[in-house]
RNA sequence: GGGCGGGUAGUCUAGUCGGUUAUGAUGCCGCGUUGACAGCGCGGAGGUCGAGAGUUCAAAACUCUCCCCGCCCA
């Protein structure tokens, strides 16, 4: 009589590849731009295209999704882009690996076709992958996926240089910078990693020239002798007040350097007196600065000594330090060596360690713009709050401009010719894309001394940051459609990963500023990283990356997407654990199964009077939806899934579903045709409240449902989410939810006890009398012959259900104290 | 060394303007099978709420010190 409308008997991820082709063809997620509709835009991070998404990018992306979809069915026409990076050091280094080649080795066209290769490889992939997890992005559905290294992407970079350059805010300058050997570039300070390694701090006999005494100084980087230009001691150093004033003689190199007091000498750092060279480490760079020294410079930019090391030349910095140490040893001028832990700046891409090496390059001013990014920084809307520290803390250590020119291949290039009468730099009009190491410029004619020589142009490319900076501009159509910009403009959204607030979103808040002095974002959603289920940060090294493409085979993109809400609440991290994602797994059979039972009865959207037990549940429903919305406005998932989760089980099906099994059916015709329908409306009111609620976090089996009980045109993700019914709440004071609960628990405790069936039949009971207004419902659903409320006369021969043995009874008095709590008391009478 | 976040059962987690016996999940053990669901139901064991001190009639929560983990920075 009852069929089920939904006819599969199980949810499987199979399902969901199918609703996916439906989503394509149907354009579900299409934005439209000419909208006069409120604006949602998202600047979704455009993955680097060198690998493919493990599980920390497939969550990631995933929860990045559902803010997209929450502000959809908040009303928003939501511009959700999706966009790839592919400029830089990573893919040039993939590239290099690759293919078994150097870069500088290989020519430049070259290497650029390789890098693009494989580019399109790894796109490929992470487009497959984006598509499976079911990400509402505009641009997967009409082909607009924006490229990093597109012609039409660098034009717009350029353009925001050339603003920049015209504007002042870019110079040259030839300073001791980081300098990756291996990389062959300069490198900002937000590349720069640490890495703590063991080192042996070499105490090393220097001759001091005036008295003709040994002093012993404690270096790790003994290289760099030929390179010494000072050695110190603190000036609270008791040990060595007679040194200031005279001056040292280095060993080998036998330069005469002077001895200063000065407090960057620590008093406990090996003997208390270190020599400053250029250049061991950064503190090197701020001294030689400070004091006014003339460095000399001791390593090449190919890592290898220079001919100011005499014999050493040619050799690298491992092999020098290392003959530098035997030749020392040799000549009896080591006294010791000490093994210390040394916290070693490295390059973040090729892991080698970096040296400090003065190149001219092209800075771009950050260091007056402090203040107006604090500013920035307060007037952003931060979810959660807590992360904009690490924003303040970064601006606040600023000390340094922005090197932005890199000596590299695969990028943007830096559209600058030299005239070669003057040699003086001209920028072109923005508005093209330019390659200056391959063409010539637009004119002929310099504007500085009007020499028709020709001009130079300049090899070098951008901070690959420098591109991925501009993003949030670049989905606004900035510079393309000034209609559309400013109308969108800012971005309403940055989401992003907390490891990048430094660099991406710093530079992104900080060109933005520059070119338009304005915030570049409404709000910024900052996420936690997915760890592994030890804890551990996922990386290639440690092996214990967890790849998607199987865990959506076995459990699907909809137990994926809820497993990462159920995990974590807002900005904290995210262990993986497959057995738990089995468990969102089988929260999704059971949401199935029950809207397979609720499909078998018609759908009503309306009734005129609602039974005791439908207002009930509705009033639950009521609460459950204040949840939600109120984890959704704040852009936090964790409580909408955790909360929609045990509604759904372990009151809505266990306990209300059990209530209203008998009138759904109503076999015997013990209720009326309205109580009948008031329970048909009543779950499929819930069961399409769950879905619309549900609908951001898992789409795919919500949508399935809802086509196939709701609407067969209408897509779950163009309805607006549920509001609260304030007529449910103002109608029922009170919250009988603990009562029922109890009543079911003890009633069902009985029965297993005594291998009673749960249809089979009981003899008496007395139940709280505020559960009268439920008789009739309570009565079919446990079987119960004569229901009584409050306590029964003859209560002292009541026995605790654990005090009654189970065989030797015939007629058996029972009272159960629910959940230890007086007030709730549950007698039983029964004859066996 | 500094900043931020965290430490609650084997594992993960809720709960912090202080207030009965600390939430839930998962796993484990036992029992059962009802009309959508054995991917189900019921019951059980499992906790010095990181450590110590302080404030208080009362602390997982507030204060201080310390330890451990993660991220970022020096």
């Amino acid at each position: 009589m009852f069929n089920t409308r939904i006819v599969d008997k199980r949810w499987s991820p199979e399902l969901e590849e199918n609703i996916i082709e439906h989503w394509i063809r149907e354009k579900t997620y299409f934005f439209n731009k000419n909208t006069g509709n409120k604006i949602f835009s998202i600047d979704t991070p455009p993955p680097y295209a060198s690998g493919r998404w493990h599980l920390g990018g497939a969550i990631h992306y995933s929860q990045i999704d559902m803010i997209a979809r929450v502000k959809r069915m908040l009303g928003y026409d939501v511009l959700f882009p999706l966009g790839i990076d592919r400029n830089g050091l990573p893919i040039e280094v993939q590239t290099e690996k690759e293919y078994n080649i150097r870069m500088r080795e290989t020519p430049r066209e070259k290497f650029i076709e390789l890098c693009r290769k494989l580019l399109d490889k790894y796109e490929g992939e992470i487009i497959n992958i984006a598509k499976r997890l079911g990400l509402s992005c505009n641009s997967l559905v009409d082909d607009s996926i924006y490229r990093t290294d597109s012609p039409e992407y660098r034009r717009i970079t350029q353009a925001t240089f050339i603003n920049l350059w015209n504007k002042g805010l870019i110079y040259i300058d030839e300073r001791a910078n980081n300098w990756c050997p291996v990389c062959g570039t300069t490198l900002a300070d937000a590349e720069i990693e640490y890495t703590e390694t063991d080192t042996d701090l070499n105490h090393i006999i220097f001759k001091v020239k005036e008295t003709g005494e040994n002093i012993i100084i404690a270096t790790t980087r003994p290289e760099l002798l030929p390179a010494c230009a000072v050695v110190m001691v603190n000036p609270d150093d008791e040990r060595y007040s007679h040194l200031p004033g005279k001056t040292a003689i280095v060993p080998l190199f036998n330069i005469e350097v002077p001895i200063i007091a000065h407090p960057a000498a620590q008093i406990e750092f090996g003997t208390g007196i270190v020599m400053t060279c250029s250049y061991g480490d950064y503190t090197d760079v701020r001294l030689f600065r400070e004091l006014n020294l003339t460095p000399i410079n001791a390593i090449n930019p190919d890592g290898k000594m220079t001919d100011k090391t005499g014999s050493y030349q040619g050799l690298t910095v491992k092999e020098a330090r290392e003959r530098i140490v035997e030749d020392l040893k040799n000549m009896g001028l080591i006294v010791k060596v000490e093994r210390i832990k040394h916290r070693t700046p490295t390059c973040w891409r090729s892991k080698n360690p970096i040296e400090f090496i003065q190149m001219p390059e092209y800075y771009l001013k950050q260091n007056e713009y402090k203040e107006s990014l604090l500013d920035i920084a307060e007037k952003i809307k931060w979810h959660p709050p807590y992360y904009k520290q690490i924003l303040i803390d970064w601006l606040n250590a600023i000390s340094m401009d922005w090197p932005i020119s890199r000596r590299r291949y695969y990028g943007t290039e830096i559209p600058i010719w030299y005239c070669n009468s003057c040699g003086k730099p001209y920028t072109p009009p923005p508005g093209k894309y330019y390659q200056p190491w391959r063409e010539p410029p637009p004119i002929k004619k310099c504007p500085h001394c009007g020499g028709e020589t020709g001009f130079k142009g300049e090899e070098r490319t951008f901070d690959t940051w420098f591109d991925s900076g501009i993003s949030q501009l670049q989905i606004l159509y900035y510079l393309r459609d000034n209609e559309f910009f400013n109308k969108a403009f800012p971005c309403s959204i940055r989401p992003q990963g907390k490891d990048i607030i430094r660099t991406w979103l710093y530079y992104s808040l900080l060109r933005t500023y520059q070119l338009l002095g304005k915030p570049a974002f409404e709000n910024v959603w900052i996420s936690g990283m997915v760890l592994d289920e030890y804890g551990r940060a996922m990386h290639k090294s440690l092996g214990n990356i967890v790849w998607v493409e199987p865990l959506l085979k076995k459990y699907g993109a909809d137990a994926l997407r809820l497993f990462g809400c159920l995990e974590a609440s807002l900005g904290s991290d995210i262990r993986f654990s497959e057995e738990r994602l089995s468990g969102a797994y089988k929260f999704l059979t059971k949401l199935w199964n029950i809207a397979r039972f609720i499909s078998s009865f018609p759908y009503i959207e309306k009734t005129d009077k609602l039974e005791p037990a439908d207002k009930w549940i509705l009033l639950k429903l009521n609460e459950l939806i204040k949840t939600a919305l109120a984890g959704y406005e704040k852009l936090d998932f964790q409580p909408a899934a955790i909360n929609i989760r045990s509604f759904t089980w372990d009151l809505f099906a266990s306990h209300y579903l059990e209530l209203v099994k008998s009138r759904c059916y109503n076999r015997d015709n013990s209720f009326t045709k309205q109580q009948q329908e008031s329970a048909w409306y009543t779950i499929h009111r819930c069961l399409k409240t769950i879905l619309k609620l549900l609908a951001p976090i898992c789409p795919f089996i919500t949508e399935r449902i809802y086509t196939q009980i709701y609407s067969q045109t209408e897509s779950i993700h163009h309805q607006p989410l549920p509001t609260p019914d304030p007529e449910i709440t103002e109608q029922l004071k009170d919250d009988k939810t603990e009562l029922i609960t109890q009543f079911n628990k003890a009633i069902w405790a009985f029965k297993n006890k005594y291998n009673i069936p749960l249809n089979g039949l009981i003899g008496k009971v007395y139940a709280p009398v505020e559960l009268a207004e439920y008789s009739e419902d309570l009565k079919k659903m446990h079987n119960i012959q004569n229901l009584q409320y409050g306590q029964p006369s003859n209560e002292t021969i009541f026995k605790q259900l654990e005090e009654t043995q189970k065989e030797t009874q015939t007629k058996t008095y029972i009272k159960i104290n629910a959940n230890n709590i007086s007030h709730i008391k549950i007698y039983i009478e029964h004859t066996f």
